[in-house]
DNA sequence: TAGATTGTTAATCGATTAACAATC
DNA sequence: TAGATTGTTAATCGATTAACAATC
């Protein structure tokens, strides 16, 4: 398995952790792309270059080099990277060579639909258990996941060594429902609902923010239909 | 209405767009959470001050002070904004002051998740129509927004004046649900099939990447394991 | 070999943060 | 007034991109 930042020299302390380097942040956000390319490519295809992968990412192939050299993968000059080896680098700085497993609470429609995926397991995380309010929703099995009832929180926590709670609840409750998950001792918490939770700065929060996101398609549109009102005019 | 960036001067032609100057994407991404934050504030707060919003948002004052420029809307030294005029300001970056009709494909779990938020109609975005290919869900209405088969795609999109797409389809169709509704005339579409899709320069394309996110996770509480580790052994 | 690709250093770009005069 | 807040300039930080010697 690839052992990570061999190569590094000359680090800061602060940009040591456990004595591999910090991977920068937009890097981080990149690998998942590349793992699932590389997991893609047939079997027989056994290196592939950083440039190939610039061109089907759509991204400069400096980047590319940059990202793949802090999972501590070294390539071969006029070959490329062995894409097994790339595969289990990145795994392995994301630590998605194993599974951490999770709760999901909240079992409506947006809950569903992530206790449906199958790439989590590939991902570093496995869904255990879920949670409702809903009595009708509770002991109904959906995809092979128990729905369990609110008081049940703690005890299926301790008992299954769950490390992230992955909230889907509407809005409202979300807050309430993430200081009850750190009460239980949580302290990665995965956040679907459209809200600032507002924790211990301790606490790990990684939020989907649907609305940024739209903030940023909104924002092209206006720019998109103000260049053809100008090309109209002109 | 607040008319943004009357302020600015010595911006280069490039920065310049339609006579707006161009807002920075990390920018942009903020201004949903300064938004929704004014919303919620009461009635009678009539100004609030950048240094309260660094405070509750967790944000620096300088970083509010520059975000907030970018919207045109002028403060009062030892005042702050007018909250009124901020949420005029914001709106209209943003183009959020009116909305914009939208269709959905894929009325799964998480599609029904979507139609069933209600805040997107505050957000620039109106949900008018929605597709699947399951005969069965054709025509049941969800949330009051129609279910149609894909058949009917370009005459509702020309129809009722669609700019944007919603996919909320599989992985597995992305690709080619895509590639239908722009050969329909859509130029803007907002993914949330976990999948890259590739299509001309020209269409917008915002994704929902569970994965980056997931990947930050992922990455932040292998640190915070390696630090407790780390201090036990100590 | 020649050409493609590597890893890395230096230059550039852009965003954040610090500092501060102006102001009500 | 004094203190808080503004808008803006300058300094810093960090990521991207360009350039290039080394290499199979």
């Amino acid at each position: 398995m690839a052992k990570g930042n061999m190569t590094n020299k000359n680090l800061k302390p602060d940009e040591i952790v456990n004595g591999e380097s910090k991977i920068p942040r937009p890097t981080l956000m990149r690998l998942p792309k590349y793992l699932e390319y590389l997991r893609r490519l047939s079997v027989e295809e056994e290196f592939i270059s950083a440039s190939q992968l610039a061109r089907d990412l759509n991204l400069q192939s400096t980047q590319v080099r940059k990202d793949l050299a802090t999972t501590g993968v070294i390539g071969v000059p006029k070959v490329g990277h062995g894409v097994k080896e790339l595969i289990a680098g990145i795994e392995s700085c994301l630590n998605w060579d194993s599974s951490v497993n999770a709760i999901l609470i909240g079992v409506g429609n947006l809950g569903m639909a992530i206790l449906g995926y199958e790439g989590f397991q590939n991902n570093g995380i496995k869904i255990v258990s879920s949670f409702d309010v809903k009595s009708e929703l509770i002991r109904k099995n959906s995809e092979n996941i128990s729905v369990n009832c609110m008081d049940r929180l703690k005890e299926i926590i301790i008992d299954n060594s769950i490390s992230i709670a992955i909230i889907t609840t509407p809005a409202s409750v979300a807050q309430k429902v993430a200081e009850e998950v750190v009460a239980c001792g949580i302290n990665a918490i995965w956040n679907f609902a459209p809200t600032k939770l507002q924790l211990s700065k301790d606490i790990i929060v990684e939020n989907i923010d649907m609305y940024s996101s739209l903030a940023l398609l909104s924002y092209k549109l206006k720019e998109y239909e103000n260049i053809n009102k100008l090309q109209v005019k002109e």
